[in-house]
RNA sequence: GCUCACGUAGCUCAGGUGGUAGAGCGCAUCCUUGGUAAGGAUGAGGUCACCGGUUCGAAUCCGGUCGUGAGCUCCA
């Protein structure tokens, strides 16, 4: 074979002989540190193996262990060990289907007759770290697909030759580990010895090729890293999230239940969770007041016909609840408040000159999620809407949007949320309008978000189909996404309902209507919240934001008084005047994430003062009873940033 | 909805192979009156999710119902 010539980036090519493997030419451009941290490289930008001989004029990429690439690497060929000790340990009766890296970690599906339980999971493991001791190659090898077909067919791995039969292609790639050969397009890591730092995480059921019509199989998640502080690192990540589960929170500060006899998906509030939604509300209504919405209330059912003319039965009856009859006539639950903010807008003739409309309303809504999607309070049945909808002319549309985008993202920063990712959903297929109207609506999306200075990720054929929209995720405290706002351009329903105004010609128009939400639901948000901060809610809109601890029996009648007081200037105080130890008492106020603590002792009785703890287990100085209402007071302006 | 697991006092959980229930916390009463993360004693709480079956006998075995949890696009 003729020479060919081999590159690293902008480094000096070397000729070296045609077959040369990768790992053959890295030893001649990399020192033996560099090549110590390569599992892998890219050629002319394919990713390949260490043992891919070249054959052709190549710039190679060492892929090395801190970086993204070669942990993806790493998952996958773990995901192969994880199910080649699977078949050691349950023989080859259990089939393998589809094994790949997933963002924390990996997967593998199986199918088996049995069941896995956790239990199985230090046998998988201790064969996996075995596997990982004898240092097995990953060995390539290609072969033309119908010779693979006909041996995995005869293997009986069925997955594997349904996949086979799919591929558009002449040859595929098998990875031989040791006795288990699966098929994969790699690449693989050099060998198993760099599988040390894993951890099986839980088995669940998954459909074959994620289709409900097709077999059920077992997936075992697990995850993996380079090393063990790595490993350690994001196993207490998780063991964080699990703290901050807001339905052990919700629980444990008493702020919301969910009760069998009620129905799943549809929460309860308790007085705690009942207060400190109070007080979101309170700060969004004031908060849309000020930026010119008018605030609505409408009903939770409405005729049947209103849902034949929103379109709702043809689009969206799948999650609308069935009717009930009421003198003879059909109603049906809200799944959205949008024909009832029409229906107001209809009540009256609408003038060009009333324009932009703004209407907000928190809107209680019901739709059907399967059984299986519900989740404390962030997957529920019933939920209420931040929702609002804005009624405008077409040249009003591009403010009307960035100032939508302007309230929604102070809103959200007010809450603690200053990290996002937003996203544009185009024209799906099924949709309605002209190519015009939704080339207009997108743009003047694009531009809201030009105009603020927002990157976005354009996700095709994602709009609803009345218009396009965009969504923002917003990122908590431990990095994850939740999708709270939405942000929807509309010209389907003003057409439905025959919507109109009159323009200064004088002449009927047809308004443009925008739907928005900006935490998305109160309940989903408030789940957010309780995850964000842990239950450690800042102290505007902490539902208990101090408690009044005594020392002995003797400032009971002090501790009412001070009670008393503080209720009055609008402080949420609670009061622990029980006979118990004060180390107690604080202990209960520290796990209750209480923000201040009101200790009080002779002297304060005598002083007429209170002593302040902070969750944190520092003290203020004493102070009058008037002076820490007025100091909550501010601390609680700054909070909502006024 | 589907798969698997689970469902015992308000909460967190124990209860090999069937013989009619237990702990800690919380709650109540009493003792104690103690200055920064659990003082002590006594006591009240349970149709063992629900319905049916097997059995002399079921929290325990079987079936069903309800509920909860994990997961169900991410290219071999």
């Amino acid at each position: 074979m003729t020479d060919i010539s081999v590159q690293i980036a902008d480094g000096e090519a070397v000729r070296l002989p045609g077959g040369t493997t990768v790992r053959e030419a890295l030893e001649k451009l990399l020192s033996g540190k560099q090549r110590k941290r390569t599992i892998a490289a890219t050629a002319n930008d394919a990713a390949v193996d260490l043992s891919r001989p070249l054959t052709e004029d190549t710039k190679l990429k060492p892929i090395q262990i801190d970086t993204p690439e070669a942990l993806e690497i790493l998952r996958h060929s773990t995901s192969h060990v994880m199910a080649q000790a699977v078949r050691q340990l349950f023989g080859p009766g259990v089939k393998v289907a589809i094994g790949p890296a997933i963002e924390n970690g990996f997967y593998y599906d199986f199918l088996r007759d049995e069941p896995f339980s956790p239990d199985d999971f230090a046998a998988i493991e201790q064969r996996m770290a075995a596997i990982a001791d004898q240092a097995l190659p990953f060995i390539r090898s290609e072969q033309p697909r119908d010779e693979a077909i006909a041996s995995f067919r005869e293997q009986g791995e069925k997955y594997k030759v349904e996949l086979l039969e799919e591929l558009p292609v002449e040859t595929v790639s098998v990875y031989q580990l040791g006795d288990f050969v699966d098929l994969c397009r790699g690449p693989h890591l050099p060998d198993t010895s760099w599988v040390k730092h894993f951890k099986l995480l839980r088995v669940a059921g998954a459909y074959w090729r994620g289709d409900e019509k097709r077999d059920v199989l077992q997936r075992i998640y697990g995850t993996v890293f380079f090393d063990q502080k790595a490993l350690s690192k994001h196993l207490n990540h998780l063991e964080e999230a699990k703290k901050r589960d807001h339905r052990r929170l919700g629980k444990e500060l008493q702020l919301f239940t969910v009760s069998d006899q009620i129905g799943p998906g549809l929460i309860l509030w308790q007085p705690k969770g009942a207060q400190l939604r109070r007080l979101i509300e309170d700060y969004w209504k004031d908060e849309h007041y000020r930026h010119g919405y008018e605030l609505l209330y409408t009903p939770h059912i409405a005729r049947q016909d209103l849902w034949k003319t929103s379109g709702h039965l043809d689009f969206y009856a799948e999650n609308m609840y069935s009717g009930m009859e009421i003198d003879e006539v059909k109603y049906q639950l809200k799944p959205m408040n949008c024909p009832f903010h029409i229906g107001v807008y209809k009540s009256d003739k609408r003038s060009y000159r009333e324009f932009p409309i703004r209407w907000a309303e928190l809107g209680t809504v019901y739709r059907y999620e399967r059984a299986g999607a519900l989740h404390g309070l962030l997957r529920v049945r019933g939920f209420t809407q931040d929702d609002a909808h804005i009624f405008c002319r077409e040249d009003q549309l591009d403010d009307e949007i960035f100032n939508i985008l302007d309230l929604n993202l102070h809103i959200l920063k007010t809450f603690g949320f200053s990290d996002y990712d937003i996203y544009l959903s185009t024209r799906p297929e099924k949709s309605v309008g002209s190519d015009d109207i939704w080339d207009n609506a997108t743009s003047a999306l694009k531009k809201a978000l030009d105009k603020a200075g927002l990157g976005f990720i354009v996700d095709p054929g994602e709009g609803v189909f009345y218009g396009p929209k965009i969504d923002i995720k917003i990122k908590d405290q431990l990095g994850r996404s939740w999708q709270c706002s939405t942000i929807q351009v509309d010209f389907n329903l003003p057409e439905r309902f025959d919507m109109t105004y009159t323009g200064s010609d004088n002449s009927e128009h047809r308004p443009i209507m925008i739907h928005r939400a900006l935490m998305g639901s109160l309940e989903r948000f408030v789940g957010v919240l309780i995850e964000h901060y842990a239950g450690v809610f800042p102290l505007w809109f902490a539902p208990v934001q101090a408690r009044i601890l005594n020392i002995t029996d003797d400032q009971v009648d002090y501790g009412e008084r001070v009670y008393d007081e503080l209720r009055k200037a609008g402080v949420r105080v609670e009061k622990d005047l029980r006979n118990e130890k004060l180390n107690y008492k604080i202990r209960e106020a520290q796990l209750g994430k209480i923000p201040y603590m009101l200790i009080i002792g002779d002297k304060e009785k005598a002083d007429g003062t209170v002593t302040v703890r902070l969750r944190d287990g520092k003290n203020l100085p004493p102070m009058k009873i008037s002076d820490f209402a007025a100091k909550v007071t501010d601390e609680c302006r700054a909070g909502r940033g006024l």
